[in-house]
RNA sequence: GCCCGCGUAGCUCAAUUGGCAGAGCAGGGGACUCUUAAUCCCAAGGUUCUCGGUUCGAUUCCGGGCGCGGGCACCA
């Protein structure tokens, strides 16, 4: 034994101990192959409900979570993908060397095992074993197998420990990766073409963002971690791809909260011929297929709070909204400073808020009977925006204005104002037809629908600072 | 960046109004051939996040640092 396992945990150290004496025993604790025959639900559900039922033989694979030794007869549960199945070990079938070579197994070990079907006398259908094989030797513990991992720092440094000791987790996860499914699925059969666009940028546009800056050392120039999609995919448009979407993750330089992470997942979309009156239909629909994929209810509870997902939603005009609640006649940056403040975290139900000022809506087609408001939409859920979206601007004499206007506010000191970007005007002066666009923050789509109170909940594996 | 809270065994948690830090699970030894958080017996396992201060004595009190959580700011 090395001095540095002489330093570990008494379990690490035992574990260690133990795939010593597998090696000097000839045993491979480390497998290159195994080949199973059935998952674990595939193997239960060969069994008949009949209690005397029996199937197989079968061969499962999969980690070994928990043992319980009685004498000459050994339980354990074995959880694979599928789900999970217990193991039957006698002394009598085994024989000696492989039954006492079984109880040396460790949970978390990874393990094959042959073995026929059959019901133990309390009804937990098992496989009896008839041989098994160490696949790969687990060195550290388990978390406490009745509580779980709970420590909300480990879980999200280690999330390979929280996936296997916390199901619910896992579930999470398979729900985000279904929901995603189903909204590719929805776009790809209306015609939308899925594409790829830059994650490096030399501008990096399509929001308000404060970018993440690398440097290209063969060009030696700065680039920019994209902050939005929306630029490239409309000069896809441009270009004649009338229908585009990208599912890709944007990165942000600001806080980190329960509801913002510097590294999510942006679904924009773009549809040639379309205004926001159609995107707010289409809006509804992604909406609907995830709510679908989630679970199947379009009435969700959101930590403990009844939300409808059932379209259409309401329109509600932000001006509106902000006269209601304040009485205040309000225009511009002040209606939409306003309006973020008192009005939104308010909105709980699904509600379409239309028509932003022109002055925070750069990219956005003026209205034609107000030009000093756009045709635009946020979706507002639980006092979040989940999706912003509108008429895109296709005048490039009105577009070069605006970017004019927000160069005038980068050099006023408002860091966050739209770069300019003479390239996409160059894209808009061949003609961008009438398009609408929408963007879906998924991570938030997916907190709500798997009800986690979290963004950090619905990552795999969220930013956090260096290991203290 | 600011404010508040938390940090004890591999895991889940106790306790110490400043005086030898303790359980369960996991791991080790033993009994047990139908267990389901198996049960029973025995032994082991700790830099109490870290650095400093006060004190005869600090895991406990005070201060700095690190990390995590919550809130604020930022995210128009």
């Amino acid at each position: 034994m090395t001095e540095l396992e002489q330093d570990l945990p008494s379990a690490q150290r035992d574990r260690r101990e133990k795939l010593e004496r597998l090696q000097a025993a000839g045993v491979e604790p480390y497998a290159a192959h195994f080949h199973r025959t059935h998952t674990a639900a595939e193997a239960l559900s060969l069994l008949g409900p009949e209690p005397e039922a029996e199937g197989g033989p079968v061969t499962v694979a999969g980690r070994l979570m928990v043992k319980r030794v009685t004498g000459g007869m050994a339980f354990a549960r074995l959880r694979d993908g599928s789900g999970d199945i217990q193991l039957v070990a006698q002394r009598d079938v085994l024989g000696e060397p492989q039954y006492e070579a079984f109880l040396e197994l460790d949970p978390g070990d990874l393990i094959g095992a042959v073995g026929r079907l059959r019901r133990t006398r309390r009804g937990e259908p098992s496989v009896w074993l008839e041989s098994f094989q160490l696949l790969s030797k687990s060195l550290r513990p388990l978390p406490e197998k009745w509580h779980g991992l709970r420590d909300v720092e480990t879980r999200y440094r280690q999330r390979y420990v929280d996936l296997v000791a916390n199901p619910e987790v896992r579930n999470v996860f398979v729900t985000r990766s279904r929901i995603i499914s189903a909204i590719r699925s929805l776009l790809d059969s209306n015609e939308f073409l899925e594409v790829e666009t830059p994650v490096l940028q030399e501008v990096p546009g399509g929001g308000h963002a404060r970018p993440f800056v690398t440097q290209y050392n063969v060009l030696h120039r700065d680039f920019y971690l994209r902050i939005a999609l929306e630029l490239y995919l409309k000069r896809l448009v441009v270009g004649g791809l009338e229908r585009v979407y990208e599912i890709g993750r944007v990165f942000r330089n600001e806080g980190l909260d329960r509801t913002h992470n510097p590294e999510f997942t942006m679904l924009e979309a773009y549809q040639a011929f379309a205004d926001y009156q159609d995107i707010m239909t289409l809006t509804e629909d992604i909406f609907r297929v995830a709510a679908e994929a989630a679970g199947g209810s379009l009435e969700v509870t959101y930590q403990g709070e009844k939300i409808d997902l059932r379209p259409p939603y309401r329109r509600a005009r932000m001006a509106d909204l902000v006269r209601e609640a304040t009485g205040q006649e309000l225009a511009g940056k002040e209606l939409a400073d306003c309006y973020e403040e008192k009005v939104e975290p308010g909105i709980r139900q699904p509600t379409f808020v239309i028509d932003y000022p022109v002055e925070v809506s750069p990219l956005a087609r003026r209205r034609s009977d107000d030009p000093r408001f756009v045709e635009r939409f946020e979706l507002v859920i639980v006092g979040r925006e989940h999706a912003n979206a509108f008429t895109e601007l296709t005048d490039p004499i009105d577009q070069r204005r605006r970017f004019e206007t927000q160069v005038a506010e980068r050099e006023a000191g408002f860091e966050e104002a739209h770069p300019f970007d003479e390239d996409y005007l160059r894209a808009l002066e061949y003609g961008l037809p009438p398009t609408g666009g929408l963007g879906v923050g998924l991570d938030r789509l997916v907190m709500l629908l798997t009800d986690q109170p979290s963004i950090r909940d619905v990552l795999l594996f969220p930013q956090l600072k260096e290991e203290g």
